[in-house]
DNA sequence: TTGTAGGCGTTATCAG
DNA sequence: CTGATAACGCCTACAA
């Protein structure tokens, strides 16, 4: 494999002047420019990150750490973070925590080793893991979910939640329920808390239930209501996962959406619309999240550390005919 | 920061007796490993992973590149990837090529750049840039898309996208379109390939369009076989989020699904069933596809070469009621 | 403008 | 069983 050594000796030259020339210094004669990069090219030579980051002492790498690769809200904030990352010079390397503390341990660990230039996440809750990389001085921006005195882009997922239900209440439905996330994952409690909010602003009687952020959670949670001596006329679901999952138990209870049970979704999925009645969602800026906090990101490296920034973005309730009663 | 110097200084030993008790190497006196361990933690230690691959001259990383990750075909290849990889002690880059042949080369320059062990990806189509991979000595398996004398684990897509014409055809359906991603990706070509067969074989008349894999091209390439003079009855749609778009289409015009218009789309997607009828599909094993990528991968690293190997998985097809027409 | 040489942090080799 | 030392490949003062 072909060193720098090789390529100054085939050019006739040293290695400070090959390094120079390939990173286009402007102090190198033309002439020799050539030379080198002609050699370099014959031989096929690539410069060795590893070496390079050695010896510079920082790597132009981000690490994004999500929760779930497959969920599509994740997804569209690893877009986000990437565009931007990208124009910069950086590049992202994605890793799934899966809602798994020891996982994000893990992979924080081989930011740790690998020197990453700065950190992204969706922190797990187990703060001590983030704790590892502030000692180090990594830069690390959190997403989604709050980390305490750090810098944060997040939702006001609680308001947003609260509309929501405001919102069922508006729609004439009477007894309203919801399904929320793990408890202890802070946008599910989050979301349960807006939705009290407005139950009891209404004056309604609260009927919740915490399950998987995954379509088996949202099943078997919404068959539990469903169960009930007077259960719900409508539901708050707090991931679109979840929402299929409770979509597939209405359709097995021999509910009809929108008339008989009326349904908003956290997410706006593609396919919310090609259900029959199209499914009321709240969206939520994923690609913009995953933007600004790109920005933040950059922002904070090599650059001296300041007071932590919070960004708070709004949900937007997009109103469609599952939440209509007639 | 501290380095191992740091750490052998404050522990009263050499930098290669903690190199040795860090790494277990068993010939190290046990109260030693205790005092190193011991100083390690207090310093807040981390080994630089740069200087270590740098000596080691490997790194235990993989580079998965991909041409979409918000298509769930492509995370749940990831996952496969990601779980085999993880069990052996790797961790995974994931890149997103975005279907662009440039892109893609510049992440295998940085995957070259980084040195990692190998390289799992779903090629554009621009050999040049893995041939880079290869002169570097760099493993490389290609998944979903063919490398022309190298490893790679694929689907048999275009008996796959027969069957599914077949299948139409079976149903009652008389003019069977097919939507197809764009020319020159490789699966948009099979797919296309295997309609042509299945419809060649029942003698029907032929009413195809390329379009990009995505809900927009779905959807124009849908409204336009719907413009045509003698219109299809049938489609069969190349990928899941092409036939979001086509779903949207029919619905914008007025027809029904199944009795008017038979579908079979590409990827068993999780709202397939939500859908009214429920969408038939062709189901490809991608998780399974991620982690026979990985096994193959690592097989190589580190081996000896030999001839390359091609793994075939087979597609189902799941019938649902969109291929129903009355 | 170019070359020489030292060091980034680690691990492997070779003595002791 | 432990310690000194030489690389790994690159970049950058400093010197010429």
């Amino acid at each position: 494999m072909a060193t720098i050594n090789d390529v100054a000796r085939r050019a006739g030259v040293s290695t400070a002047t090959v390094s120079r020339a390939l990173n286009g210094k402007s102090t190198v004669d033309p002439a020799l420019v050539l030379r080198v990069r002609a050699a370099a090219d014959e031989l096929g030579y690539h410069p060795n990150g590893l070496a390079r980051n050695l010896r510079r002492q920082e790597t132009a790498v981000l690490a994004l750490i999500i929760a779930d690769v497959e969920n599509p809200f994740f997804t569209s904030i690893a877009r986000g973070v990437e565009d931007v990352a990208q124009a910069q010079g950086y590049s992202v390397v994605l890793c799934n925590s899966d809602e798994s503390a020891d996982k994000e341990r893990r992979y924080i660990d081989v930011a740790l080793q690998e020197r990453v230039a700065g950190v992204i996440l969706s922190p797990t809750g187990a703060t001590s893991n983030v704790e590892r990389l502030r000692q180090r001085g990594t830069p690390v921006v959190a997403v989604d979910r709050p980390l305490p005195e750090g810098d944060q882009v997040l939702v006001d997922t609680r308001l947003a939640a609260r509309e929501a239900t405001e919102h069922l209440v508006a729609a004439g439905y009477r007894r309203i329920g919801c399904v929320t996330g793990p408890a202890g994952v802070r946008t599910a409690d989050d979301r349960l808390a807006g939705y009290r909010d407005a139950i009891r602003a209404a004056k309604r009687p609260e009927l919740a239930r915490h399950a998987e952020y995954r379509a088996a959670g949202g099943r078997e949670a919404t068959l539990e209501l469903l169960a009930e001596r007077e259960p719900p006329d409508a539901l708050l679901i707090a991931n679109s996962a979840m929402a299929i999952g409770t979509l597939e138990a209405l359709t097995e209870a021999n509910l009809r959406l929108g008339r008989d049970v009326g349904v908003v979704a956290f997410d706006d999925v593609p396919w919310a619309t090609l259900i029959d009645p199209p499914l009321t969602v709240v969206a939520q800026p994923a690609y913009e999240i995953g933007k600004q906090a790109a920005k933040l990101l950059l922002g904070r490296i090599g650059a001296s550390t300041s007071a932590p920034r919070t960004t708070m973005l709004a949900a937007r309730l997009i109103e469609r005919g599952s939440t209509v009663r007639e």
